[in-house]
DNA sequence: GCCAACGTTGGC
DNA sequence: GCCAACGTTGGC
């Protein structure tokens, strides 16, 4: 079983949002590191669910991978945002995974808190100029961020 | 809304 | 294959 982190724009779902759904689709990943980062992922996998481009910037709580990635189906849609014409049934390149909910944190370890400790220093969240959506976390990361819990 | 940092595109 | 221009991410 591995750990990761994945960031969502509350707007687009939301911690609260997954917690409502149960289950969700997460589709939309247009970055090769974070596809690839995808199809690493298999089921029962745990991740931390970081809220991005909103007010509170952070951890709001974890989800579980339900099973590995599959083709992506909004790449292959004209009216998603998400459509990439080079896509095709026969070729698409990106990947979906299909995540479900564990927990929502009772507050949101925020980006500013997480960036002072020294156990997460190694994650791309925290390093300057990385915007990659998807990453692995270390089982010694993810327990850093357990203890952190309020 | 600004802007730094990064990724992608496309001309050559 | 280089690299300038452009687009996107995401914190602030």
């Amino acid at each position: 079983m591995a750990y990761w982190l994945m960031k969502s724009e509350p707007d687009e779902l939301s911690i609260k949002g997954l917690e409502t759904l149960g289950k969700a689709r997460w589709d939309g990943v247009r970055n090769y590191q974070a596809r690839n980062f995808l199809r690493a992922m298999a089921g029962g996998d745990e991740f931390f669910f970081y809220h991005s481009s909103c007010p509170e910037p952070g951890i709001a709580g974890i989800g579980q991978i339900v099973e590995a990635a599959y083709p992506d189906p909004t790449a292959l849609e004209p009216e998603s945002v998400y459509f990439d014409p080079k896509s095709s049934p026969e070729k698409n390149a990106w990947s979906a995974i299909d995540v479900a909910h564990v927990e929502t944190f009772p507050k949101v370890l925020k980006l500013e808190y997480l960036k002072q400790q020294a156990a997460l220093a190694e994650m791309p969240l925290v390093q300057k100029g990385s915007r990659l959506s998807v990453m692995p976390v270390t089982a010694e990361q993810w327990a850093a961020v357990i203890a952190l819990k309020p």
